[in-house]
DNA sequence: GTCTATATCAAGATAGAC
DNA sequence: GTCTATCTTGATATAGAC
């Protein structure tokens, strides 16, 4: 069913996100996800043995993949004042639609037990702090970010929707608004 | 309990919103929303007889507030190039933690019922499309805007928090991009 | 490692008393 | 207009076969 799905837990996360995108975080229950991912209740189950389990692997895969994004963002370019927002920035830009597909992780953490978005938060306020200590002011950086995060989510509500170009012109302009 | 309650249905929604933030969405129930309002669960359904009922007037109270803050904001401001824009982040700036609390019910529709964010999408689009005609560009205005309600949402969800001086100085910034 | 069957509990909603 | 039952459904989780 789902293409990227190297083994059973990344296909039932797969399966996971679709559903709480789709229906609601309120639908994703382990009889719709289970049924998705084309494994029974019973089988979903053995890898995640209760839904905070499977509810804190979608924060976990969703922390581990921004990473990965901006590792390979940074990567590519030259270290100078603002590298890691530039980086962040550049992930969103390139890494889209995956990084929103995760993001679905966020929505059913806070539906469920919001408790379990206890690391996504440590994730966010350490790259909060990295772009505060870019050299930018700290309003600036902190405009820059929100607006990319703003972005992101209202994207993954469905309430706006950027065509890649769209995207590239808003990148160019926070990446502006970084330099200038 | 609740301060701002001028009748039965403002009290549960109060509530509603109460339990939205603090438990989870999922955790938004009749029941927790009847206890914490003082009612029975029976009471609650006589003024809203359904959850999704209750969730609609959540997300219409949503827009209803943010519009009586724009006309309150907009009635102070001069005529001019991004007079909606502006408006908007003084709302934000002067009406937070009302909106905040509000936007609760956002939250309880994207869980409970997706379908029940048509209205807010509408709305979201209709200030979207003022904010585009004001003058500014496109990516100006988008980038204002999106910064605005990452932040307003970030809040929500207790990833950020803001003192009303630090609130202030990001207005600062966002009226600065704006107008420079 | 995946299945079926089932126990247990809580949720939304209804009915009717007051 | 608000209450106390109660009905019905569907969700999480367990047990044990394969």
């Amino acid at each position: 069913m789902t293409q990227h799905s190297r083994n059973a837990k990344d296909t039932i996360l797969d399966a996971a996100e679709a559903v709480a995108i789709e229906g609601g975080a309120a639908h994703m229950t382990l009889d719709a996800v289970s049924h998705r991912a084309g494994v029974s209740k019973g089988g979903l189950l053995y890898h995640f043995p209760s839904k905070d389990h499977l509810v804190a692997a979608m924060i976990q895969r969703l922390i581990d993949t921004i990473e990965e994004a901006r590792t390979r963002e940074r990567a590519k370019l030259p270290p100078g004042p603002a590298r890691e927002l530039k980086a962040y920035l550049l992930a969103w830009l390139h890494e889209d639609p995956k990084l929103r597909k995760i993001a679905a992780g966020l929505l059913a953490a806070a539906a469920h037990n919001p408790s379990l978005m206890a690391d996504a938060k440590k994730h966010f306020h350490s790259m909060y702090d990295q772009f505060l200590a870019g050299g930018l002011s700290p309003e600036r950086a902190s405009v820059v970010f929100m607006a990319a995060e703003g972005f992101r989510f209202f994207e993954l509500m469905g309430m706006v929707e950027l065509t890649p170009e769209r995207r590239q012109i808003v990148v160019d302009e926070l990446i502006g608004l970084i330099e200038g």
